[in-house]
DNA sequence: TATGAATGAGATTTCATTCAT
DNA sequence: AATGAATGAAATCTCATTCAT
């Protein structure tokens, strides 16, 4: 088992010693990595509170150790996923095109929301969580009104471009972001049976209508 | 003196086997009554999972003993206001008038919102509980589910009367009420700085831009 | 700080889960064995219901948290004990020998019942805890029943092969062992003031009057 | 409701309040009587410890309040009872006839161990709690051994009267009671399928053959 | 880097007993 | 004489976190 390694050592000089630290550096992201998968796993089955450490160090075949060799508490490793997800929201929201009253416009709408259910799909169980407010009312809570609030913000930003939207931008955005987030939640655990695609196009028929007049 | 108390030793009181059991006295209902409060307010203070039954039992001056006498364990105090919000929430779609392109109808639809919005203020933590789906996927989870799916078929049933209305009832329903639900909650969470009748006006709004066509 | 204790939440560990599942090292093995050892010297001490984990722990010097590492509940550790007890007893009804109207085969019979005695004197508590019928009347008890049958069924296999005994052999061989225990149990409470050795010759003397008629 | 006891006062002179008193009396006898009952039959169900006041008083049909109006507490209750028992088996005991290898003596002692069954029967549940030897070592627990002392006393003062006879006559005599007793218990929960009176008639050959040789 | 074992604070739950009516 | 309600001490049990190897 360690015949490699002492094998590695072999060679003079420097190049095996990067080479090898490296190697031991993969093996603990590779740790990390399973740990945070199984940690989106847990917590969508079970929710935040009912995940145990046990469960996610169970999912990811270590020990309990090993879990807080890399995360100082169970609180830590939601923070990174938190993280995480905030880094895909965000990236999202660039992708988002203009609001105009154009089909390539509204066609890209429809595109961008088949993303976002798509990531809702994985990480939605997590954003709940967020927005459950039942995670002390620390750092880690306002990590995820901050996301959504930004989020918002974005979304509001389009909105405000929108000529002759009697209502509040800020408003709007927020009732548009509420639509989504919940409908996409009520499509997940299958309140109404529906396909991604179904998902995604009620949304867009929906938020088109609550932007824009017809012509 | 005597403390056996093998876990194992009874059926775990099926949640709910105490206080629907017996016949309460007004002393008894009295004591009920404090429970189911203090349950509200600290479920609201600090959601489901960290309440402790001792917070509720302080809250309503009462001792743990007294507690165990009236309910089984949290899960079923929580399924007790559950079924109350339950009532309250039918009772209320009731009271949803036609859904009509005229002012009145509007005006009516704006009243309503109004007062979701109060129960809302009430009880939404419970609401919130329920969807969060971190309690157990027993009984009570599914009661959730049943709730809001009757409160969205009503809705359903008089977006199907709308005329002209291109995207499914079911779906649009859906979509309202998961407008509803989850505005009003980043409302009460303070996510949106704004009054209970500023949320209704905005909710109002996004429902009739949703529903109907400028005359 | 993480404390969601719900008792309905896992299943309630049917009982040796923990300590069957999991390979143990010597380590672990060390400890279940400590525990094993203060269970019976507790049971021994008060008897099974008087007897508090807290105790079995502290005489262990162990912790609570390790108790229910390796037993789901007291009555785990119970059901542990009865089954090595068990094992006891099976081996040694295989050392009785021939019941036969002999010198020799008397000496045996005084020498069994020394042993037998021994290991009253060690497990005691616990076979009269089966037998008191006061533990849940589930697998556990059933254990007792089972064990005490097959001991007495042995005997009774004995029994049977003297010649002209009028009784059933398992009617005798139930005598034989209702009395062999329940003297055991009054010798050991000091209910008659005997040693080791005098109990064991009462008890060959009383059981070879009842097996044979003297030559 | 206060009706009749005004009634009752308007009569003059004493003779109405006797009758009255010895009503309330009567009643609060059959109460006991109730309580005691219940006792019985909830300690033979699930003995001492596992025994609930809440149990017995439900099967009573009274209340809590009234159990502790005419017992201190749950070892009282049980204390009257075994107090009953104890009179019972002076009772019994008195009416053993001589040991003599005749005949009639050994219809005698065949009939007086049916007796003694019958009453196990009743009262088992109890004396086996006494010899569990769990309840608190006080008073109550005594109490069973001095019983039982003396039960084990008046046979060997029988038995001591029988000549020729090698073995000690305390000793002899304990393991008769040991044997009768656990005797009846096995076949009482089952252990060997066999009516009252073959165990009787067991016990009665067991017994005589180890008071006397064959003439 | 990894791990199984141990810990103990904190939550839940039971039930004998007392209280107020 | 009777009762339902209330109590709280004492027990059980869980699980996040630390430790020793």
């Amino acid at each position: 088992m360690e015949a490699d390694t002492t094998a590695a050592r072999r060679v003079p000089g420097h190049p095996g010693t990067p080479a090898e630290k490296r190697q031991l550096r993969a093996r603990g992201e590779r740790t990390v990595r399973k740990l945070l998968d199984a940690g989106i796993e847990v917590f969508s089955r079970t929710g935040y509170h009912n995940a145990r450490v046990d469960d996610i160090v169970q999912l990811a075949q270590t020990s309990h150790g090993t879990f807080y060799l890399y995360f100082s508490n169970k609180e830590d490793l939601f923070r990174r996923l938190a993280l995480d997800v905030g880094d895909e929201l965000t990236a999202l929201v660039d992708d988002l095109g203009e609001l105009e009253p154009t089909a390539a416009a509204r066609a890209h709408l429809r595109d961008w929301l088949r993303t976002f259910v798509d990531l809702y799909r994985h990480y939605g169980p997590l954003i709940r969580a967020w927005t459950a407010a039942e995670i002390e009312t620390t750092e880690t809570g306002r990590l995820g009104s901050d996301v959504l609030g930004r989020f918002t913000a974005a979304i509001a930003e389009r909105v405000a471009r929108i000529p002759e939207l009697p209502t509040d931008p800020q408003v709007t955005a927020l009732a548009l972001v509420a639509m989504i987030e919940r409908f996409s939640f009520f499509a997940l655990i299958g309140q109404v049976e529906v396909s991604r695609d179904e998902v995604a196009d009620a949304l867009t028929e929906a938020a088109w209508r609550m932007l824009f007049r017809p012509s």
